[in-house]
DNA sequence: ATTTGTGGATGACGAATGTCACATGACGTC
DNA sequence: GACGTCATGTGACATTCGTCATCCACAAAT
């Protein structure tokens, strides 16, 4: 009997994922979380032998979860279930000794049976990552994220520096450090492709 | 024995509600979808009592599924299921006819309930949603949302005047009505406002 | 002790943006 | 036909943005 543990913080998604693995004979969901912090809780308690955990949630993402786990519970297996197919979380997901990392667009059916194999000591992951072009580095570094952050939210070169305790020009600096490295028009294009690829 | 249909595009919740669904006694999930344009064949198909859908899919949304089905399935009742609690979704929702509106956020047992519910003749809203401050009109016009959706994505006003065919002169113009109806201090703001509403 | 690198600041310039007042033409209404 | 009004343009102006060359301070490397 494989034991499971959920982390997802969409409560219709937990439920049902829930109760569709219950429907497996070798499976049994012992606990589930809406965010990393609950999990890890959940996970020293129940020590699943699988964590399905998504990225994006509130507290503690799973990609920090996975981080936590990998120190913590190094025998528990953790498959990141999430939307995004950007290849900054692959890459930090791999990083964090991930096993499994699926698209929520993928079929359901996919989920027991990537759990099984994870548990055996398999990697699962989505296909369309798996594929080339997905290993590309973020370019950007710290400053010039902080930077394309507030930036993409609407904030002025004048606000953003009062932000972060720089001049209005290093912000200008770094933002056009920035467009140029992601190939962009102007800061609203950089923040949108740097977001799209996870970046952010 | 109620009769459902699922339009999600997301396969693992599609799936997984499906799932979940088939658990109880009185439901049966006579068939699924990926988007709004398949869905709507498919009620044709099997006339379903309740049918439950997404928003964000391609082809065809939710809300157009909805506006369709109101057409053509009168008899149908639909129960929007989405991420989003966005006022301008709710109220385009319920112009619709939409019987249920829930969130993605709520827990996964409230569903079968709500699909009940609903087939007696019932409305189910998302108590977050039901409250006051959502209804909200969108200030814009149909110019001012073109125009703020391709500025969101990054692109000049004169990209803007180009693919509108509209002069640039007019596209600021239209840009600075929206900024200023929005309280906006710039277009970033404004487009990142706008689509928070779901007025985009 | 000099070189090299790194993070940040400055100043200047042209381009894009935001604002506003005003013009034009199409359409409906009285 | 005179009158609003609605969509679109125009021109002018101040501000913000994007770019680039250059400079400064401090730390690490040699």
């Amino acid at each position: 009997m494989i034991k499971v543990l959920i982390a997802e913080d969409q409560g219709m998604l937990l439920g049902a994922l829930a109760a569709m693995l219950e429907l497996e004979e070798d499976l049994s969901v012992v606990a589930r979380a809406s965010n990393g912090k609950e999990a890890l809780k959940l996970a020293a308690e129940f020590n699943p032998d699988v964590v399905v955990t998504d990225i994006e949630m509130p507290a503690m993402t799973g990609l920090e979860l996975a981080a936590a786990l990998k120190d913590k519970n190094p025998a528990t297996r953790v498959i990141i279930v999430t939307t995004f197919a950007r290849p900054g979380y692959l890459r930090r997901a791999l990083d964090a000794g991930v096993k499994g990392y699926l698209l929520k667009d993928a079929p359901a059916e996919q989920l027991a049976n990537a759990i099984r194999k994870v548990h055996q000591g398999g990697k699962v992951i989505a296909p369309e990552l798996a594929t080339e072009a997905w290993d590309t580095e973020d370019p950007l570094n710290e400053r010039e994220r902080q930077v394309l952050r507030l930036a993409g939210d609407g904030l002025t070169s004048a606000d953003i520096a009062k932000q972060l305790f720089l001049s209005e020009g290093t912000v200008r600096n770094y933002l056009s450090e920035a467009i140029g490295k992601l190939g962009a028009g102007n800061r609203i294009e950089a923040a949108r492709i740097a977001r799209q690829k996870g970046w952010l």
